[in-house]
DNA sequence: GATTATAATTTGTATATACATGTTTTGCAA
DNA sequence: TTGCAAAACATGTATATACAAATTATAATC
């Protein structure tokens, strides 16, 4: 938190969620928040446009800024968000089985994170329990050469939050996609399936800030407790 | 088409799909382009933001604006695309069946819409047939005081078209939910099924430019054919 | 009181400057 | 030739100004 923007911005976030702000009404105008902060107006416009595309607000041009009701749309899959920071918005019970963390050679995966064919990646496979039904399949794909070191203890709680805080590393954005798939033999293995014959795939392809990709990730959900929510602006053709 | 930066990113965007700029390498400097479009760079960074925020480029400080490899993930479902944006981009033969086009009152929606409970709705129910198959059931419920006049026809070509360049209403912003459910007698009469049992939910809450709810859509898919691609930035928290 | 015209407010766009920070290139020195 | 330091280059942040466009508040007029 070095930027003043990007400082206005969670300041304003946190003032939303505490309901300073109510959902229909109006944010300060520019100008006000100016003063408030002691700054410029392009700086407290790129603060707001941040709010904007993450759906806290939308901006009428004469009126000011329109504060939105995200309410309705919590439990964001979408933006990149890991497990961990979902469960504990939840504020649900939830544990992770680590069934495998080896280090392995995938020519197909490695083609797919444009890193040499011979390349060591560490393979974890973990299962996700919630409310003692272990509903996720996550099977990931790291290279070894960014994140050198991975212990059962790291997988077993955060694996994003060791990247980023421990390792230093910049996730930036990831290709992802959804698809329905016929259950598999490790589903059947690692899940309570009850009975259900397909699965939620959710794979995505993770890129650090520099464009390296570094993490492949198929996370496969019973459908009955998959939900996934998101927030979009059209983008004019 | 009448702001600068608009005009520049869609011109950048083009030129990206024209091939004139390969994925892994950069874009002209922000002060090359500012030399080229004749504009300041301000102006030109607003252009880049664009192109960033939809997954075209990855801005590297010090280096440039690194252009990404998008084939991988076209076909966004996200982004509030419509039915027939998509088939034409996807260049496959596409056929649609109006079912229902009528004028209803229903509580439950208009309350979600925030309009007035005795609000009449317009319902346009339809089938997307592609391949020969037909695989999306699309439910639509319209404020009739925002689009007072709809047709069979309308429906059968492109209501997003009708409601943006001949009404010139703003779509502006979406919240989106995804789910999986069990297939209801609706999908048993209008798709087909091919056996499932289960179909992909996509419930849409479509907002204009000033924040009124306006449309709400449940987009009923066979699983098989189901795919949702999608390009995030991850938020630091 | 109701309508209309005007002014004030608010966001949008375009431009300019200064400095910070990270990367690449260049040139000098060992 | 190699290695390192300096310069050149690229993007990031912060600030300032001017004007456009949409909305809202105010004043004036009938």
């Amino acid at each position: 938190m070095k930027n003043k923007y990007v400082e206005i911005y969670h300041k304003l976030v946190k003032d939303i969620q505490k309901g300073e702000y109510t959902a229909g009404g109006t944010l300060p105008s520019e100008h006000d928040l100016c003063a408030r902060f002691e700054t410029s107006r392009e700086t407290i416009r790129k603060a707001l446009n941040l709010l904007s595309q993450n759906g806290y607000i939308q901006k009428v041009r004469g009126k000011g800024s329109v504060v939105l009701d995200r309410d309705k749309f919590e439990f964001p899959v979408s933006g990149l968000t890991s497990f961990k920071e979902l469960s504990e918005r939840l504020g649900q019970s939830f544990q992770t089985h680590v069934h495998e963390l080896t280090l392995v050679k995938e020519a197909g995966v490695c083609r797919q994170l444009n890193c040499p064919e011979g390349s060591h990646l560490w393979k974890v496979v973990r299962s996700r329990e919630i409310g003692g039904e272990r509903i996720i399949l996550d099977k990931d794909f790291l290279r070894q050469d960014l994140v050198y070191d991975l212990t059962k203890e790291i997988a077993q709680t955060s694996l994003y939050h060791y990247i980023e805080n421990e390792l230093g590393l910049d996730i930036s954005f990831a290709k992802k996609e959804i698809v329905i798939e016929p259950v598999t033999a490790e589903d059947e293995e690692f899940l309570d399936l009850n009975g259900h014959d397909q699965v939620v795939v959710i794979r995505s392809y993770v890129y650090l800030g520099d464009t390296t990709a570094f993490q492949f990730t198929e996370s496969r959900h019973r459908p009955d407790k998959f939900q996934f929510v998101d927030f979009a602006r059209r983008t004019k053709v």
